[in-house]
DNA sequence: CGGATTTGACCCGCGC
DNA sequence: GCGCGGGTCAAATCCG
């Protein structure tokens, strides 16, 4: 399994560098940048617009190093986090095989909570059942053969059960179950009447943090996004893809991306991740560039961000 | 006021 | 048959 599916870091928004060498003078708003949040140093000197824009080219270079320098020590990192994750794994394994081949514990029980520990752990949402269990459960073929998992991390204090995966969901129930003591929340989709998919979200047993939404079944109507891409979502679907970007800005800015495959019985032929293809990951990226790029909170501490590096440049010039 | 959410009651399948 | 537990229903409540 591929595991680098949970946390993908190339994530670099540098898709299409602004033109700096254009005849044009940038401004920042081109960059999203409110007016007001202007970097002061563009008012304190009148620099010629030669000047202005290689220093901008100049500042952009710089951070473009930087991601990539970032971007390479989160490599390291997930690497790191995949080989600890990887002895933790064997571990609980070892220890879980006395559960699962002692005295035959209940029904659903071992099924969905082994399933969600092994699934979010190895981050990659695929239908739950096993051959096995499909055996043992044949009525039940046609809903597991339509089931995906997606997960979405969340801020540690965030209690609520939302996934925001851009489909508009409608709570019928919630309930706590026995082997997770974080409520499980039942959606339906509510916007197509006849739409047949449900949606169970309950947090990670493991990580609190971690929110673990079930599908089952499949819309039987376009994505909303896709009718109207109005943006006012963060959520981001490539066909029946859940994906979820959720964003924090406060101060430092947290992006928590969460891309899942899901299983459809349609395209069982084409298990292969699609995101594997370039065309593809750059209309992923464009995608949550344009999301990230809506955003006004982003925006803002982007704004804050370039200014204060600009400002902390001077200095060191001056 | 209408749609969404909450929450206790109820249904149903499974194991004993 | 009974109890347990997950899933669903529907009345009450909330909220924009």
């Amino acid at each position: 399994m591929d595991n680098s599916s949970w946390v993908d870091t190339s994530l670099d928004l540098n898709i299409n560098p602004p033109r700096v060498k254009s005849d044009a003078p940038v401004d920042a708003e081109s960059f999203g940048v409110p007016r007001k949040m202007k970097p002061t140093f563009m008012f304190q000197t009148k620099p010629s617009a030669k000047e202005e824009t290689g220093a901008i080219e100049e500042e952009l270079n710089r951070v473009s190093e930087e991601n990539r320098k970032l971007t390479e020590m989160l490599t390291v990192m997930c690497e790191n986090y995949n080989a600890l994750r990887n002895q933790l794994m064997d571990c609980m394994c070892k220890n879980g095989e006395k559960e699962l081949h002692g005295p035959s514990k209940k029904r659903k029980s071992a099924s969905s909570n082994n399933n969600d520990n092994n699934i979010a752990m190895n981050g990659n949402s695929e239908s739950s059942s096993t051959d096995e269990e499909l055996s043992k459960k044949p009525r039940e073929e046609v809903i597991k053969a339509k089931t995906s998992r997606a997960y979405v991390r969340t801020e540690a204090g965030d209690k609520s059960l939302i996934v925001k995966d851009g489909y508009q969901w409608r709570k019928y129930g919630q309930k706590v179950t026995r082997d997770n003591p974080s409520p499980r929340a039942y959606f339906k989709c509510s916007f197509a009447p006849s739409c047949p998919v449900k949606k169970k979200v309950q947090r990670s047993i493991d990580d609190q943090s971690v929110l673990v939404a079930t599908y089952e079944g499949e819309h039987n109507h376009p994505h909303p996004s896709m009718e109207a891409t109005s943006g006012s979502s963060h959520g981001l679907t490539l066909g029946s893809v859940p994906c979820s970007a959720s964003l924090a800005s406060s101060g430092k800015t947290n992006i928590t991306l969460d891309l899942t495959k899901s299983k459809s019985s349609n395209d069982a032929k084409s298990s292969k991740p699609k995101t594997d293809a370039p065309e593809v990951r750059q209309f992923l990226v464009e995608q949550m560039a344009s999301s990230l790029t809506k955003d006004p909170n982003f925006t803002a501490a982007l704004a804050a961000a370039i200014s204060g590096r600009m400002l902390q440049q001077n200095h060191t010039k001056w």
